[in-house]
DNA sequence: GCACATGACTTATGAGCGTTAGCTAGTCCC
DNA sequence: GGGACTAGCTAACGCTCATAAGTCATGTGC
């Protein structure tokens, strides 16, 4: 129960409600209802407080949605750069980013959840902005792919939706993986990252 | 825009609503904002009627969205059945499933991002129903997959695991395809049929 | 040991939801 | 031409929602 370490234990023992807290319960009730499926006061009772007690720590609900968009996005991007940045090869570089990618949506399955199904509820000047990033995003996949091509390592028709179909085929592993399933998320991840330099036909 | 077609004018000019237009208004919105994002008076606005008008064509916004995941899942294993049903050869039977199915995500999109998203809403007993037609195609793809295994024209660690990312893929198709976009349905369709046959090191 | 900040509480408000009831004006069939 | 049916309407319901305002206990720093 991640929600447990968030914070200290006040005095009476119950667990100290902390605007992390508050991310993590809605976190959770989000991926499981969806945003609109979810009402403030389920969130503030899965905290053992009233709903009106959750505004000492937030905004409003609709913020609650777009910081764990945004941070999620932000990580996802980190990751990227940080898994593309140690090589200079298109084959490595698609390798290491689809294994990142592919094990963050199994370590991480509720904030991509949460992300793939609720992002449309943000309101304008945030709902471009992260669709952007998730552009950004693909874009950078595509132009690995279209180097890989271009050196002759990859043979693939359309370089966009070879990157469509990596990315989202590593997406919906947030759908259906279980941490007690009888893969890790790691092996997951590596079979993925096969995957991927399959589609982009790949030959050693 | 197909609502236009689905029945007769009436006399005084205004197109005709019926159930079949109701449920076309509300895949509509229901693909757009989701299911608990849209309110009845929004589907009852693009019908131009008033909202409590809608009961006498439906008995539930709830039977609204069950009507449209059932039939969706329902089209989608007919489609399975009748594309698989000409081929013995395992090749032939993969090539061919995947292809009607990306093909259905890129000319149905509208129902396959309401059943993807929203399905998860219906009440528990047709919850479990969706669910499980959901879990038989797959399993239906895992035995194909299996089978050319069996036969050494497939060469796949785990079968479930390239099932999954065949579906999820083509899934996702309705998330980006656009129908004036470069490339046509069928051409998708034949890519990601190949796609398939190259996640699961088809050797021909 | 008092002052203050914190963070819970209760209570309330206004909006919007899905849904029901009851009425009315056309249309079709005999 | 009159009764039954269809399909719209207004009004109002009961409920839940997000949010606001004010109160009160508690723990910490001076």
């Amino acid at each position: 129960m991640p929600s447990a370490d968030l914070g200290a234990a006040t005095p009476d023992g119950r667990a100290a409600v902390t605007i992390e807290t508050v991310l993590d319960a809605a976190l959770t009730l989000f991926a499981e209802r969806g945003y609109h499926g979810t009402a403030l006061s389920e969130i503030a009772e899965a905290l053992g407080i009233r709903t009106p007690s959750l505004y000492n720590h937030m905004q409003s609900k609709q913020q609650l949605l777009e910081t764990i968009v945004r941070r999620t996005l932000d990580d996802v991007l980190v990751d990227f750069e940080t898994a593309v940045a140690g090589f200079d090869d298109p084959v490595e570089q698609l390798r290491s980013a689809t294994r990142v990618y592919a094990l963050r949506h199994a370590t991480h399955r509720r904030e991509a959840l949460v992300v793939n199904r609720d992002t449309t509820s943000l309101p304008e000047p945030q709902l471009t902005t992260m669709r952007e990033r998730r552009r950004d995003h693909e874009r950078a996949i595509r132009t690995i792919i279209t180097q890989g091509a271009e050196r002759g390592q990859f043979n693939v028709g359309n370089a966009g939706l070879a990157s469509f179909a990596i990315l989202e085929m590593s997406v919906s592993i947030a759908r259906w993986f279980r941490e007690d399933g009888p893969l890790t998320a790691e092996q997951v991840a590596d079979e993925y990252a096969d995957f991927a330099l399959r589609i982009v036909r790949y030959r050693p």
